[in-house]
DNA sequence: ATTATAAAACTAATGGTATTAGTTTTAATC
DNA sequence: GATTAAAACTAATACCATTAGTTTTATAAT
C-alpha cells in the first residue's frame, strides 16, 4: 500500500555526494533537498534529523571501508598486508573526504551498529598486524599505533597541514615503512 | 579618547573556556554574548563575526603550543628531545582539547599570521628531531611522520575512538619509541 | 476500473542562529 | 565640564532545523 518516493541509500548516496564535494559542512537538510528537489522538510520521512542524517553517512562510510580493506587484505600477509591495508587507508580517505570526516565524527557510545561498524573496521587493522608476533596487549597497543598513524596522516593531508613542495606519497610510504621497522626492531631486541 | 569595555585578549579567554569544556561546535556567539553577559551584535565590536573567532582562537592556540614546546625542548637532545616533544604536545591536546580543535580547522592559505605561527610549531618538531642524522627531504617526511603520529594518537584519543580497556599512556609511549626504534633501524641500515 | 490506504510529499509556523543598520550610552581625554 | 569615539544597545533580516497539520499519489485490494 505505500508509496515509494525517495528511499534511504538514494538519500544517502547524495548527501555523501555533497560530503565529499563540498565538505561535511556543506551537508544541511537544506542543500541536501535542494539537490534532490523536494522540500526539507519532507526529509523528515527518511531521517530522524541532521544528526540522524550524519549518523547514516558514518555508517555507511564504515561499511565500505570494511569492504574495501577486506578485498585489499585477501591473500596478503606480514608486510604486504599492512602495506595494502595502508593503501587501502589512504586511497579511502582521498576518494571520500567528506564520508571519512562524517565516520570521525561519531562517537554515539551506546550507538550499537555504529560500534560493530567500527569495530569490523578495527578488526581489519588487527588481522593486517597478525603475523607479526605480537601478543595480548602488545598486539592492541601496535593496532593503536598504526590507525594513529594512518588517521593523522590521512587527516593532516586533507586539511592542508603539510608544506606542499615535498612529494606525499614518500612521506606515507616512509612514514608505514618505519614503524614496521620498527615494530621489528624492538621484537629483535626483546628476542635477544 | 575611546571608552573601554570588552578587550580582544578577554573575549578568546573566554571563548577558550568555552571550547575547553563544551567542544568548539558550542563556540557560538550566542554563547560567548550570554557568558560574557552582553547582546551578541555587541561582539562585532571585537571580531569580525563567528569565523574570526574561531581563526582567533586558532591563532592563540598555536601561540600557546609553541611557548610550551619551546619550554619542553629547552636542554633536551635526541630521543629527550622527542620524547619531550610528544609528551607536551599530548598535554596541550589534552588540557584544551577545544583550542586544539580550532587549531586543526584553520586551513586559510592565504593567512600570514596564522601560517606563520603554525610555521612555528613546525619548527618546534624539526628541532626536536635534529640531530638524528636527517638530511634534506628524508629530514622533511620524518617530520610529517612524527606530526602524524602525534596528530592520530591525539585525535583518536580525543573522539573516544581507541576500546576503553587499556592504558592509553602505554600506548602512545609504544608508538613514539616504535617510530624512533624505525629511523634508527633504517638509518643502521643504510649505513651499513 | 475503482477505491482504500499509508507513505511521502507539501505548506505554514516556531525558535534559534549569524549578521547588518542605526541609535544610545559612557568612559577617557581635552 | 564638554567632546569624542569606542562599545554597548535595539530592531530587523535571512537562513537554518524542526514540528504540526494537510494534501498528494503510487500501490494494493476489491
Amino acid at each position: 500500500m505505500p508509496r515509494i518516493g525517495l528511499d534511504l541509500p538514494n538519500l544517502v548516496h547524495a548527501a555523501t555526494e555533497l560530503a565529499d564535494t563540498q565538505g561535511l559542512e556543506a551537508v544541511t537538510l537544506a542543500t541536501l533537498a535542494l539537490k534532490l528537489n523536494i522540500r526539507s522538510p519532507s526529509l523528515y520521512n527518511h531521517v530522524k534529523g541532521l544528526p540522524d542524517l550524519r549518523r547514516q553517512l558514518a555508517l555507511s562510510g564504515l561499511i565500505q571501508m570494511s569492504e574495501q580493506f577486506k578485498y585489499a587484505l585477501t591473500g596478503k600477509s606480514g608486510d604486504d598486508a599492512v602495506r595494502a591495508f595502508s593503501y587501502a587507508y589512504l586511497t579511502f580517505a582521498r576518494a571520500h573526504p567528506g564520508l571519512y570526516e562524517a565516520v570521525q565524527r561519531a562517537p554515539e557510545p551506546d550507538d550499537k551498529l555504529l560500534q560493530k561498524a567500527g569495530g569490523e573496521v578495527v578488526q581489519m587493522a588487527v588481522d593486517a598486524l597478525k603475523g607479526y608476533g605480537l601478543e595480548g596487549d602488545e598486539a592492541i597497543h601496535a593496532v593503536r599505533g598504526i590507525r594513529s598513524l594512518l588517521h593523522g596522516f590521512v587527516s593532516l593531508e586533507r586539511q592542508g597541514g603539510f608544506g606542499i613542495s615535498l612529494n606525499l606519497d614518500v612521506t606515507f610510504e616512509m612514514l608505514v615503512h618505519t614503524y614496521l621497522e620498527g615494530l621489528k626492531a624492538i621484537r629483535r631486541k626483546i628476542e635477544g
